[in-house]
DNA sequence: TGTAAATGTTCTAGTAGCTAGAGGTTCAAG
DNA sequence: CTTGAACCTCTAGCTACTAGAACATTTACA
């Protein structure tokens, strides 16, 4: 039986996050001492392997509950973890390639600095400059 | 003069977004009618502009404050905005190869479905056995 | 000039995914 | 039996907004 401290040990992660899962129902409520302290057993350092790979895999903690759920129900389609894990392909290039446009223009930027004062720095005027954007109005995302 | 929604259209902001950008600083306290409503003018598109088009390029609120602040004094040196602008450069970096190993993961995952039901679906293992990931512990971020 | 629709106002609370701190209790070692 | 580390709950904070309630103003048209 694992302390919540040894749990987070095992799978890197914070005592605080542990409880914070338990909390909106991603972990089930472990046994407690007499005491009240939490208590932790094997499956449930398997849950929350999952959930923290899952977790750096980008997978957003909704998309998990489902691939739990999936993952409890052994008779279900393998298809419905199938299509979450290619929605979360879609973001993923998604983002690639916003960061990628971003770098291209940071690199401008940065490459076109004179160094002096800030009233000819090139930072600034590009920042000040829409019209050379190419990124569109809607989202901005991480 | 412009009405905050005149405004936002502009600058492809939303009207909460102002209001909230005023709230914390960003954007200056504009004129009021004699009803209590915002209007405004030039600079404050100017600025607005600005303020988006940094945080398109993905700069957090607090450097585009400094970046504000340097734009407001012409003297001070370019270096500043220019250190800033790397800082976030090297972000962007970070974030791409990250999810870059994200991709590969994902990719393997889906390439590997079986489609039959979850009790051999490789999304699924994947997610369970942690030995195979390369990623590490600490850090997850988008 | 009257009125209705669109847009504005403030205020509060919610989102994701944690993280940190206060103030108190329990556990394990020596 | 005491000490100190680790636990407990609860609340609030973080980023950057977003949404909604309840009400006021502005504008366009009849």
């Amino acid at each position: 039986m694992l302390t919540i401290g040894n749990l987070g040990k095992k799978t890197g992660t914070k005592v605080q996050t542990i409880r914070y899962y338990e909390q909106i129902g991603l972990m089930p409520e472990p046994g407690r001492t007499e005491g009240g302290q939490r208590r932790y057993g094997d499956a449930d350092v398997d849950r929350l392997s999952f959930i923290r790979h899952a977790r750096q895999l980008g997978f957003p903690l909704e998309a998990i509950r489902e691939l739990l759920d999936l993952s409890d129900n052994p008779d279900r389609s393998c298809h419905e973890a199938d299509s979450i894990a290619r929605r979360q392909l879609k973001q993923v290039e998604l983002r690639m390639d916003r960061l990628k446009a971003l770098r291209t223009e940071l690199k401008r930027m940065i490459h076109e600095c004179s160094g002096g004062n800030t009233a000819d720095c090139k930072v600034l005027e590009v920042l000040r400059d829409h019209s050379e954007c190419l990124t569109d109005h809607d989202e901005i995302g991480a």
